[in-house]
RNA sequence: GCCCGGGUGGCGGAAUGGCAGACGCAACGGACUUAAAAUCCGUUUCCCGAUGGGAGUGUGGGUUCGAGUCCCACCCCGGGUACCA
């Protein structure tokens, strides 16, 4: 008989819809699992081939956990609020809102193409006010505790298109749309405090199971760094400078300070003669890009202000500089300068003939190993930023860190600038506060009203949701405010506080707002009395499993983890961490393994596969593609691979029939059993792709042999449900099972069958060759040993000596070392 | 520059420190067929004086009875980050 995968697909898709056989349940006994993967952007293209690897790996994890006995969430939604989506307005005039729409059908009608096992009733969208209501909703918590505030941050200006930016428009420095020129302008925005949850952040990743890479860029994104802050007083006026340090202990080898071109004193200590000069130079650092300014391998620039501040500790003189290798966002915009022990202090030094004074002498085989020589560094002339012993470091006011090494001097140099009130311990962060603002259309109206009495003012949460008005015109206004700020009817409304005439934020949210919290309402979706019901968040939360691309990393993985916390302190969620175990897929490549794209032409369309193999071959085929965590080539080729296997199967079950009265043989019992385990193995860790080879051992196994046992022919279809579904539940039916097979109970494996009874034992003489011997793979080392020494050839090969020492490795092998 | 990954046949890739190349693709030979498709069987790391022998997991060292796997140095590819004081 033929195998139709098209009828027979279509059908198992509505029996699973029909009986709601994925569906969760919120009240059950079995233990829970709740198994996540990133919800699309559902863009204009429709499903790329890359979110079914994501979807298929958890698909197939969250059946199997069904079959274990959980009672499992695995739900779906649309991320919908977005660019693409407004820039297709822009130009169609369609209404997003009804683009967003259609997008979302094609989607899901692909989705549900692909057999997934996602809970459908618990489908979300960040678009449906019914949702963005409570993300309006959890703004106002932020605001209410004083994690939302405004502040003027630059935004990316075009100014010929005359609209504010997103990062990912401006390329290469110029706008994407018209490629002309675009400037940094300050504009309110509002602001999340995600720093405040800085520490948190990192300490807490020790309480979660991500994969080490994954860690690391978080902490490395959040950029945690414990120094001090120091006070100069600037010589001749009433002002100080407070610079920012990891190395306290470096002070008496401070020789100049340099401001950053944005730093609020520059104008006002430039002396008359440098004024112009100096002037001259902010203005030039205001004009470069982002890119000029960062490029750290450009050659140093700056001007002297003509000031001098005292050093704090040794009350020295030294002059303050301006250059833009100070940067005016973090720290205090200010720093003093080592050129002795930084290396960018040092180039800066050299390049305007500054004087550079060693005070840390470092260890011999220290310099050595580094290829620096110990003379250079003590004169000057070369420049050490290690470990090493503090010298010329004393004062007459009871500083003295002579003699000791840079963690003891950090901590005597902070603990005398305390007593002296010169300075302090500091800890400061890469990572920055969250501008939140967009001067867009096409995302969440921020629930804010500005009073001329009262200030910003938040909507009442009985207000909420805040709607999105439609209006005539999708394009920013030229004055950089969103489209909204045109609606003068919707923008004019009263203070919330006073009744007096106010005015609506017209900036709405960016598209990272509803991902933030999107994992809580799938537990409780259609709640309207709050974003989810306790007891159910209590129930569910946390997910047990996150899978997602590693380019999420320090965004929406990060900014989901602070709203959880927010949420958590807020005692709204159960726990402090959203995500007990996040792994991370690989991106699908095109042919020839460069990435996908419409204008290389190599994009690939699930459709079209499902069309000519179906969606167990199209599964099957991207879990057995590669390595999950890696990135992988698509091959067309490769799928007809699949394509035979499939189809193996299926004559298996179907041409020569299951035989009820048929014994497996001990080697049929052997790979069947080996195969359960590997595959119950395999699933756990994502090595779907070897968990696949093995289904393939054992139907290669079974096809060549003259029965096919039901005692194999039944567990077989359990572990090849969750890969291959539609297939697996047809055949469960054809040989006589109540579907579906997909919550049937997951085989056990018999370790004894598992393993053969007799293993080749490969009998070496200094790692060569010269044996083979057949033993079981219990055998002692002594019989082992016994029996290899018995062997003619090794006896030959040994003639009489006794050897000097065997090694045997159990099931393995026997080395002789004579 | 720094921080992660990765480098294994013609290709995708397997290998708790224990016979490198499982499984699949592609290619070649054969069977079945009037023919093709489908299916089945076989061969396929490289080299040589070829029923045998030698080399071989990016390069060079090391540890070990034994290294694709562990250690050191380096080269190449991919990702992240970029003057963070």
């Amino acid at each position: 008989m033929e195998y139709d995968f098209a009828s027979i697909e279509s059908e198992w898709q509505g029996y699973w819809e029909e009986n709601g056989t994925f569906n969760a349940s919120d009240s059950s006994g079995k233990p829970k699992f709740y198994c996540l993967v990133e919800f699309p952007y559902p863009s204009g293209d429709g499903l790329h081939v890359g979110h079914p690897r994501s979807y298929t790996a958890l698909d197939i994890l969250a059946r199997k956990r069904r079959m274990d006995g959980y009672n499992v969430l695995y739900p779906m939604g649309f991320d919908s609020f977005g660019l693409p989506t407004e820039n297709y307005a822009i130009k169609t005039g369609e209404k997003p809102a009804v683009v967003t729409k259609r997008n979302i059908e094609r989607f899901k009608k692909q989705l549900k193409a692909l057999g997934f096992s996602f809970d459908w009733s618990r489908e979300i969208s960040t678009t449906d006010p019914e949702y963005y209501k409570w993300t309006q909703w959890i703004f106002l918590k932020l605001h209410e505790k004083g994690l939302a505030y405004k502040a003027k941050m630059p935004i990316n200006w075009c100014v010929s298109c005359k609209i504010g930016l997103a990062n990912e428009e401006v390329v290469d420095g110029v706008c994407e749309r018209c490629g002309g020129e675009v400037e940094k302008r300050n504009i309110e925005q509002w602001m999340l405090k995600i720093t405040a949850y800085a520490d948190r952040l990192i300490d807490d990743l020790e309480s979660v199971d991500f994969p080490q890479r994954v860690k690391t860029q978080q902490i490395n994104w959040i950029g945690r760094s414990e120094g001090a802050e120091v006070l100069f007083s600037i010589d001749g006026a009433d002002d100080t400078i407070t610079v920012f340090t990891t190395r306290p202990d470096t002070l008496f080898g401070a020789t100049y300070m340099v401001l950053s071109p944005e730093h609020e004193l520059v104008e006002k200590i430039a002396t008359p003669e440098a004024r112009a000069e100096v002037a001259e130079y902010q203005k030039k650092a205001r004009l470069k890009s982002d890119i000029e300014r960062s490029d750290a391998a450009k050659e140093k620039t700056g001007v002297f202000t003509g000031a001098y501040a005292v050093n704090p500790v040794n009350g020295e003189k030294i002059p303050i500089w301006v250059a833009d290798y100070v940067l005016a966002g973090y720290g205090t915009g200010a720093i003093m300068a080592v050129p002795a022990h930084d290396t960018r202090d040092f180039e800066f030094a050299r390049k305007f003939a500054l004087p550079i004074r060693c005070i840390n002498k470092p260890k011999r085989e220290d310099a050595e190993s580094a290829g620096i020589s110990i003379d250079d560094v003590l004169a000057g002339t070369a420049c050490w930023t290690g470990d090493g012993e503090l010298i010329n470091s004393s004062n007459d006011s009871g500083l003295d860190i002579n003699g000791l090494s840079v963690p003891e001097a950090k901590r005597a140099t902070t603990e005398w600038l305390e007593a002296n009130k010169l300075g302090k311990a500091a800890v400061n962060f890469k990572l920055r506060d969250w501008v939140f603002s967009r001067q867009r259309y096409w995302g969440e109206p921020i629930p804010m009203v500005n009073c001329p009495d009262c200030g910003w003012v938040p909507l009442p949460e009985e207000d909420l949701p805040l709607l999105l008005p439609e209006v005539e015109k999708y394009e920013p206004t030229s004055t950089g405010e969103s489209p909204l700020a045109a609606m003068t009817d919707w923008v004019a409304t009263t203070c919330p506080k006073c009744g007096a005439p106010a005015r609506r934020e017209t900036d709405t949210m960016p598209n990272w707002a509803g991902s933030s919290w999107y994992f809580l309402r799938y537990i409780d979706p259609h709640n309207d009395k709050a974003f989810a019901d306790p007891d159910k968040l209590k129930h569910w939360m946390s997910v047990d499993w996150y899978n997602g691309g590693m380019e999420h990393t320090t965004l929406h993985l990060l900014y989901s983890r602070f709203w959880n916390k927010f949420l958590f302190d807020c005692g709204l969620v159960p726990t402090s961490e959203p995500y007990g175990k996040r792994t991370s897929h690989g991106m699908v490549l095109g042919e020839g393994g460069e990435k996908m794209s419409k204008s290389r032409g190599n994009v690939i369309n699930p459709d079209d596969v499902v069309r000519e193999h179906g969606a167990d071959v199209f599964r099957l085929y991207e879990m057995f593609i590669g390595p999950f965590e890696q990135a992988a080539a698509w091959d067309t080729k490769g799928i007809s691979g699949m394509d035979r296997f499939i189809r193996k199967v299926w004559r298996l079950y179907t041409e020569r029939g299951v035989d009820n009265a048929a014994e497996l043989s001990r080697e049929q019992a052997r790979v069947l059993h080996s195969t359960i385990k590997k595959v119950s193995e395999d699933i756990e860790t994502l090595d779907l792709n070897t968990a696949i080879s093995q289904m393939m051992v054992f139907v290669n196994e079974f096809s060549k042999a003259d029965s096919f046992p039901r005692s194999a022919a039944e567990p077989f279809l359990k572990i090849l449900a969750p890969f291959a579904p539609h297939i697996c539940e047809e055949l469960w039916r054809k040989i006589g099972n109540e579907p579906p097979v997909s919550l049937a109970e997951w085989p056990k494996f018999d370790a004894e069958l598992a393993e053969s009874d007799e293993v080749e034992i490969l009998v070496q003489i200094k790692g060569k060759p010269v044996a083979r011997i057949k033993m079981s793979p219990n055998a002692s080392r002594e019989e082992m040993e016994q029996t290899a020494l018995a062997d003619p050839a090794v006896a030959a090969e040994l003639a009489g000596n006794s050897p000097r020492k065997v090694i045997c490795v159990p099931g393995r092998l026997v080395n002789i070392v004579p």
